[in-house]
DNA sequence: AGCTGTGAACTCTTTCACAGCA
DNA sequence: TGCTGTGAAAGAGTTCACAGCT
């Protein structure tokens, strides 16, 4: 029943049962049992049950989940909120591929200003640009609390520095930099690089990371 | 000394670890201490040193670790060797933003070909280029054991399937998608709204994943 | 002194076993 | 019969305490 305290690995599954639960929904089913859902995801069914029972969710004996309420459910924990209103710093493909992503939309986030800490780099064709050392303000004055931090490397620094000065709560750090940030701010890192450098040590250790 | 059985949590640190190697060596600094290490990362000391010895790195009292061995050690056991050469799957703004990316080249990867299922998109210029159905043909040519998904979400069953046939050994998901890959298959998942998902549940949560 | 390496204690997560409800 | 919910056991991962090298 309540939000606070779900494990980091419980808070890192969660998006994926939200995905099927949206799956279903849309082919019209209305129910989902944690076995099924186990099954599709190759973890246990015990699991399953541990994880949205973490965050209140309650299924019916013989059938399982309801697909509806327990979507809603999911998206509150998991979606916008109070902190739906996110900052993207940085211009560049990778960016760009983040402002391409429907998930984000889905869930409930809200890229609300764009900036780009490189003054060479050209501006995007966006009104939600603005300069960088306008982030410090924007925040205060829109009470943002998240960023998505998708600068280039040699610009991570200065970036992740005008981001812990403004009193942002969290960070979504894709640079794949050795990034510090104050104590206090949460951050959640992710990089294709190590994404695949953990694959790599994960094929090799001859066991998938998700057995 | 056993590259074999490191677990996975530390197999996610590593790149960073191996990241901030990297910083000093290039500034000419010759030693790192796990101490410094923990404090510019924001996680513990013995952490630092326990998941460094897990990969046999080996540090000097007083000193710490030597740069240059041990940046030279991370990027063999995190990097290329025998699976370095890749697959792209997908030719979107993700999947060029993963192309765009410096740091899967300088770990040693190499996107040796890229596909798409999607028939109505068009084709890049790209030299890579291949029809998602010769995938299968091409791994078992080549030997090529990972593969990297970025395609849309509704092209992401369909490719995944094809990754599955084609007996790759790893597959880096970054659809966002709930797939279900065989078992057998590593799969690592990285995904810009999971992880803003979970980045919002952490400040909802009022602790950082990583403290 | 300063920092590494490691077995032991501790904590967090996963899995098991079974009770309970439709 | 089929699937959920949960306390208890097992298994991982993290932190502690201290020995050892320089």
């Amino acid at each position: 029943m309540e939000p606070v305290g779900v494990p980091l690995p419980t808070l890192r599954r969660l998006p994926l049962y939200l995905r099927l639960f949206e799956q279903k929904a849309t082919s019209g089913e209305l129910w989902l049992s944690s076995e099924a859902m186990a099954r599709e995801l190759g973890f246990g069914a015990i699991q399953v049950r541990k994880d949205l029972g973490a965050v209140g969710a309650l299924g019916s004996p013989k059938r399982g989940f309801p697909v509806g309420e327990t979507s809603l459910l999911l998206g509150r924990f998991l979606g916008a909120d109070d902190c739906s209103e996110t900052f993207m710093v940085g211009t560049g493909p990778l960016a760009r591929a983040v402002l391409a992503d429907e998930g984000i939309g889905r869930r409930g986030f809200r890229i609300v200003a764009i900036f780009e800490p490189d003054p060479g780099a050209q501006h995007p064709e966006d009104r939600r640009y603005q300069p960088l050392d306008k982030l410090p303000e924007l925040a205060l004055r829109m009470g943002t609390r998240l960023a998505i931090l998708a600068v280039e490397p040699r610009w991570a620094g200065e970036a992740a520095a005008t981001i812990a000065r403004a009193g942002i709560g969290g960070v979504l750090d894709l640079t794949g930099t050795a990034l510090s940030f104050p104590p206090g701010i949460a951050v959640v890192r992710e990089s294709f690089s190590a994404g695949l450098s953990a694959l790599a040590g994960a094929v090799r250790s001859k066991r998938g990371p998700e057995d």
